[in-house]
RNA sequence: GGCCUAGUGGCUCAGUUGGUUAGAGCGCCGCCCUGUCACGGCGGAGGUCGUCGGUUCGAGUCCGAUCUGGGUCGCCA
């Protein structure tokens, strides 16, 4: 029944043609998007990935010329939605009314002729923007889902955001060089993903969770300027903002410095926002400290789009006669509360799913005091304290009639951790947040180590190879937990978008740190022995930075969730609803990998 | 692994305190219509309410378990 196309070319795409075209005889091909049969004169959406426009179906009897046949009639009338065909006509000025909701709506082809070129079934959902489809039947789906209009623009957008990537950083210097995907297994860090190796039984490579030895090494070769647009693998939980397969833009640089590497990449996103978004980006883009943006928004990544921000009461609450306070200050922690300006009428149902929300990071409550507007107060605590040290608590606050302050008190950590996603969540509540503003911020000198509790150890916080900040290197020795690493983090709207370091470089310095990590020197040897030898060679300062791509197009194209920009995401237990991977595999693979399957669940097929 | 949330015709939803043949819009099928574009008119098909079990004279509606999505905490150097 399908026709083929041969002796056709597609002249252009739907939406390409215009008032300009009027006139020209054109071929366009696509997919039915809707078919109005009016009886004499059929009008026809033609879709392709550039848009829609509008075809023309009539016949004339005494006019053959410029019409199409009767059979071709009869064909169009049987066209339904998502057919693909080939029509040939002539661009016209529309006959009637113009639509100003479509692109081409001033225009119309009329059709002299027309193929099939492939049926199809009614599509088990719409095939429109804004869809309001359960996922699960998207993702099942998901080579109709991706026709969607909405769908088809972030991928586009993604392509051409990464094609100005490679265009930029091609201009600064940069080299585009793959690293592998097999790789030995490093597990510090994230699960890795395991590949067994059929040549050597009882082996596995791991897949990258990033190429970050691999690229170190390509300074130490000295192609001085490395990027990669780098599939990198994690197997972790998802969420929202995180699939077990993601895409980073990854780079390093030789003889470079913190300022050097912030410096490209701000460029790097000052010219993407502007060519993709017309949005101009100021430069430079604000920095921030770790420990400062911990103390102002409790948060490594805060969202500078509004204040809210934290402040230290200890000092005003320290003779409070409330044992919560009392035992979080005795206990080396702090109390520190954030303002709700103007929610002090908040409904006591609102403040106890606020003290649920808290509880969710680990508070063990959340004591609020609402000032109502008349000056009264609401409060959970107050009755402990005295009306001066009230007061000055209030006046610590900044605290006016209808404000609603909370506090909490707790070991720093958690205090930073419940107000800096409380203060989010009310953000969110009000409702505050503006898609369309970017406020980008860069977040220095993060803390080298971080007490593991666990495992009763320092870790890294980035990664082993970062380097100390030179002023602390005396502090590795005295006080490990206090050395600031030449760390940073790029971060947009309390995204984080990417981050990265200056390395170390010198043998003592990262001997001292795989110390400090409680990693012995042979078992260094044995993990990243070939990183370490390259070292010996000659190896030139360097630094770099990794994106997450898809991060970066999901705030680019202000969409929900990362699965909106990935043609082909994993769902929540990392399968994919599609292709129905990960599945079983023949036993006959199994065996040549000679593996047993002890599975924990029996029930299992095999 | 924990918590929250959703699951009713192809799609999106409504289904009152459990009670006669489970509704709507869109879509789909048929006929009609020469200027529509959320086309219009007439007619029609299609679901046993995710699954299993329980309570009850009787369950989409209550209870338990389970499956499948989504969000989130843990996790993500």
């Amino acid at each position: 029944m399908a026709e083929t196309m041969k002796g056709l070319k597609r002249t252009h795409r739907c939406a390409e043609i215009s008032e300009q075209n009027i006139g020209e005889t054109v071929t366009l091909m696509g997919w039915v998007q809707k078919n109005r049969n009016k009886g004499g004169i059929i009008f026809l959406d033609l879709r392709d990935r550039s848009g829609i426009v509008q075809i023309i179906f009539e016949t004339s009897e005494e006019n053959s010329a410029g019409y199409i046949d009767k059979e071709g009639f009869a064909k169009a009338e049987k066209l339904r939605s998502e057919f693909v065909i080939a029509v040939t006509g002539t661009v016209e000025k529309r006959g009637g009314a113009e639509n100003a909701g479509l692109k081409t709506g001033t225009i119309e082809v009329r059709a002299t002729s027309l193929r099939i070129l492939s049926e199809a079934e009614t599509p088990p959902f719409p095939i429109e923007a804004d869809s309001k489809t359960k996922e699960e039947l998207r993702l099942k789906y998901r080579y109709l889902d991706l026709r969607r209009p909405d769908i088809q623009h972030n991928l586009m957008v993604r392509s051409h955001v990464v094609n100005s990537i490679r265009n930029f950083l091609s201009e600064e210097g940069f080299l585009e060089i793959e690293t592998p995907i097999l790789n030995r297994s490093t597990p510090e860090g994230a699960r890795d993903y395991l590949v067994p190796s059929r040549v050597h039984p009882g082996t596995f490579y791991a897949l990258p969770q990033s190429p970050q030895l691999f690229k170190q090494l390509l300074m130490c070769s000295g192609y001085d300027r490395y990027y990669q647009i780098a599939k990198c693998f994690r197997d972790e939980d998802l969420r929202a903002d995180r699939q077990p397969e993601f895409t980073q833009v990854d780079m390093e640089l030789s003889f470079v410095d913190v300022d050097d590497v912030i410096d490209v990449n701000e460029r790097l996103l000052q010219k993407l926002f502007q060519e993709h978004l017309g949005v101009e980006v100021p430069l430079p883009m604000q920095r921030m400290t770790w420990q400062e943006a911990m103390d102002r928004f409790g948060s490594d990544k805060p969202d500078i789009r509004f204040g809210m921000e934290l402040v230290n009461v200890s000092e005003v609450v320290k003779d409070v006669d409330f044992i919560v306070f009392k035992s979080a200050l005795e206990n080396g922690g702090t109390v520190r509360g954030i303002n709700a300006k103007g929610q002090g009428e908040m409904p006591r149902k609102k403040i106890d799913a606020l003290v649920d929300f808290a509880k969710d990071f680990g508070a063990k409550g959340l004591a609020y005091l609402a000032i109502q507007p008349d000056g009264t107060y609401k409060s959970s605590f107050t009755k402990f304290m005295t009306e001066e040290q009230t007061a000055a608590l209030v006046a610590a606050m900044d605290g006016e009639k209808g404000d609603l302050l909370l506090f909490a008190a707790d070991k720093n950590k958690v205090v930073w951790d419940v107000l800096g996603n409380l203060r989010l969540e009310i953000a969110r509540n009000m409702g505050i947040l503006e898609k369309e503003e970017y406020r980008f911020l860069w977040i220095t000198e993060f803390p080298l180590l971080e007490w593991d509790e666990e495992e009763n150890r320092y870790v890294a916080m980035h990664h082993p190879f970062t380097m100390p900040m030179e002023e602390d290197l005396a502090l590795l020795d005295t006080d490990p937990g206090k050395v600031r690493a030449k760390a940073y983090d790029c971060v947009l709207n309390g995204v984080e978008l990417g981050g990265g370091s200056v390395r170390i470089y010198q043998s003592d310095v990262q001997e001292k740190m795989f110390e400090k990590l409680g990693i012995g020197t042979e078992e260094a040897y044995e993990k990243f022995g070939f990183l370490l030898n390259a070292f010996k060679y000659g190896v030139p300062p360097h630094a770099g930075l990794a994106f997450g791509l898809d991060r970066l197009i999901m705030l680019m194209v202000q969409a929900e969730n990362i699965r909106e920009v990935i043609a082909f995401p994993k769902v929540k237990d990392a399968s994919c609803l599609m292709s129905e991977a990960p599945n079983v595999v023949d036993p006959k693979q199994l065996e040549e990998l000679e593996i047993k399957l002890d599975l924990k669940n029996k029930d299992t097929e095999v």
